[in-house]
RNA sequence: GCGCCCGUAGCUCAUCUGGAUAGAGCAUCGGCCUUCUAAGCCGAGGGUAGGGGGUUCGAGUCCCUCCGGGCGCGCCA
């Protein structure tokens, strides 16, 4: 018997007794064994003659035929042949293949879990949404990419720490604030024009519906204390540059006006408007299977000073100079474009600021990694970030930006508006429940996050049943109702005889059971959990083909145990592979 | 204008850090349910990998250039 895990580092092994052979002064080249696509190529593949011949100045294939030849027997490797080019196809003895088989069942839902991570704390930011309305579909792509990457490279030996930085300190919180009271004096029968860049979507009018029925008339103003000798608004049509500077300027005097005139019950508004959304947030995530462990206040970074003390920091190391009365950070002298401000003329420090003693905070928390996931639109932010990072001795490379390009909606073959503002937008809870959570997930999961996405509304809703998730799932299914059938005890199947596998089919759907762990190493290695996505279709795949070409509950008792034991693997693989994307797998369909 | 990302079958996407004849799903066409779930299987057609050049044993993958699309270039966040 063979140990499952170390069918692929034995053959590496053998592989290294060759090369030591055939070219001593080599024998250091890094060995790349692979999977054929093409089954005719065996079962691993090595391109390592070709690697050799730029350095050995010798044919390839020649070379090919000395490594097969010093190649030292062994029961592991049935065939190896020169191919191609040059490369040495390798194919197993069936004992090697199945091994995996038992190897799954023994550990289970800790078949695939690799210790690449060495227990190093990995942090994972991301989504981040400003709590100012509901979560769209551009959200939930961030969010399932990063609840899945946070499951993989926890299954990969990381300590994860997944968190979400709640914006809660800026103009948009307050803008937020100013129209849920803006709605609330509306339902109090004060007429005001509510402002055409204050958040127009029904959940403000929902918020102000919940103050009014909580605190009456607590909050009324007067309309014309509101708005007497406020600049007033252009035309609604006009689009100009001056237009919309004068809309800023406009919904600015409002917040200030409402402030003076609410005094502290203000900050009641902003907070009740903030934790109001933050709940929905969590809650529309939670659903969605994503979670936090820690919710992180930017507001936190100013009360606790830790924004003036980064600032100054960067002042003590000579990285900060004053120009029209702001101070601004000499990111050219890190790479980036121009410089940046970080306190305003006014006083006020930047969002820049506040970021830089966010990132300052989390390596201070010793974090060996730390991981941001943004939208694509955030990309030029990076050199900036990186660049405070540096000049404040910090390394730079501890921090990877993962960046998620946009989700593009298309309704009726027309891109759909994705504005928050505007409040015209598909939800993310709309789209749950339209699509359904799994199906979501899965439909998120199966792109390349760095890969622009077209999110056909009209096709994920019409289409819920020609979902790949479903095939898995069915994949799933189908041996849960076999097992039900046989009605046996499953844990024994862990101990089955499993030398009559040997049809191809068989043996192919082992081979991809084995393959797992390099799924899951390569996958964490590239930060990208799709790859769990397309080797799980590829595994239902084989076992759909399996399952129709051949019988399980036969009446060889051996023979049944042995495919029975087999199904039980892939089960067992598609449940570690879709927990880690967040998808459920029933046991029916 | 400058910078970053992208361009692969009719559509949506893969392609294992440069490997073998570029693969799936959907859609189209043809087969398979008296046998463990047909949300399945088997088969067929469909490609100048945006165009062109370069690097080398070998390029969808790396470099250059052009075309096309997205995003960014605030004392906004």
């Amino acid at each position: 018997m063979f140990m499952t895990q170390d069918v692929k580092t034995q053959l590496v092994a053998l592989i290294q007794q060759a090369l030591a052979s055939v070219a001593p002064a080599a024998s250091a080249t890094p060995i790349l064994l692979e999977r054929p696509r093409d089954a005719a190529h065996g079962d691993f593949a090595t391109n390592l003659a070709m690697q050799l011949a730029r350095v050995l100045k010798k044919n390839p294939l020649d070379i090919a035929r000395q490594l097969v030849n010093e190649l030292p027997v062994s029961a592991l490797v049935r065939k190896a042949e020169v191919a191609g080019a040059g490369f040495i196809n390798f194919t197993l003895d069936s004992a090697a293949k199945t091994a995996a088989i038992a190897g799954v069942l023994a550990l289970g839902a800790d078949f695939g879990r690799l210790v690449l991570g060495g227990g190093q704390k990995i942090q994972i930011e991301f989504v981040s949404a400003n709590p100012t309305g509901p979560l769209h579909v551009g959200h939930g792509r961030g969010a399932a990419y990063g609840a899945s990457l946070a499951n993989l490279l926890a299954f990969a030996g990381w300590e994860v720490t997944r968190e979400f930085y709640v914006n809660d300190a800026g103009r948009q919180m307050d803008i937020l604030a100013l129209s849920t009271w803006l709605r609330y004096l509306e339902l109090n029968g004060v007429v005001v024009a509510f402002p055409p860049n204050a958040y127009q979507g029904a959940y403000v009018r929902d918020m102000a519906g919940q103050m009014a029925a909580a605190h009456g008339g607590k909050y009324f103003r007067s309309a014309e204390a509101v708005e007497s000798g406020l600049p007033g608004l252009p035309d609604a049509d006009r689009s100009d540059d001056e237009a919309k500077n004068q809309r800023e300027a406009h919904l600015d005097a409002l917040i200030v006006r409402a402030k003076a005139l609410l005094g502290p019950d203000w900050s009641y508004m902003h907070q009740h408007a903030l934790s109001e959304q933050l709940a929905d947030c969590r809650d529309d995530l939670e659903s969605f299977g994503v979670r936090f462990d820690v919710w992180f206040s930017e507001q936190a970074l100013f009360d606790t000073g830790l924004v003036a003390r980064a600032v100054d920091l960067l002042e003590k190391n000579g990285h900060l100079y004053v120009q029209n009365g702001a101070k601004w950070f000499k990111s050219t002298a890190f790479g980036d474009e121009k410089d940046r401000v970080v306190q305003r003329e006014n006083g006020l420090y930047t969002y820049f600021a506040s970021d830089i003693a966010y990132h300052l905070n989390k390596y201070e928390r010793g974090f060996d990694k730390i991981i941001n996931i943004w939208g694509a639109d955030h990309h030029g932010y990076i050199p900036r970030v990186k660049g405070a990072l540096t000049a404040l001795g910090l390394d730079a490379e501890k921090l990877q930006v993962a960046l998620v390009q946009f989700a593009v909606l298309y309704r009726n073959g027309q891109k759909a508006p994705m504005s928050t503002r505007s409040g015209e937008f598909v939800t993310l809870r709309e789209l749950r429940g339209e699509v359904g959570n799994d199906a979501c997930r899965f439909f998120y999961a199966l792109r390349k996050s760095d890969q622009h996405l077209d999110f056909d509304l009209d096709l994920a809703k019409s289409q819920t049943n020609e979902n790949p998730v479903y095939y898995i799932q069915y994949a799933h299914a189908r041996v849960c109702s076999v097992l039900t059938q046989w009605g046996g005890e499953v844990s024994t199947l862990a101990r089955a005889d499993l030398g009559c596998l040997d049809s191809p089919r068989e043996l192919a759907l082992a081979n991809r059971l084995a393959e797992f762990p390099e799924v899951i190493a390569a996958a964490a290695r590239d930060l990208a959990p799709h790859q769990i996505a397309f080797y799980l279709k590829e595994l239902a795949a084989d076992f759909h083909t399996w399952y129709n070409a051949e019988r399980m509950l036969v009446d060889d008792p051996v023979l049944r145990d042995a495919r029975l034991a087999l199904a039980a693997a892939a089960r067992q693989v598609i449940a570690n592979g879709m927990g880690l994307l967040g998808v459920s797998c029933p046991s029916s369909m």
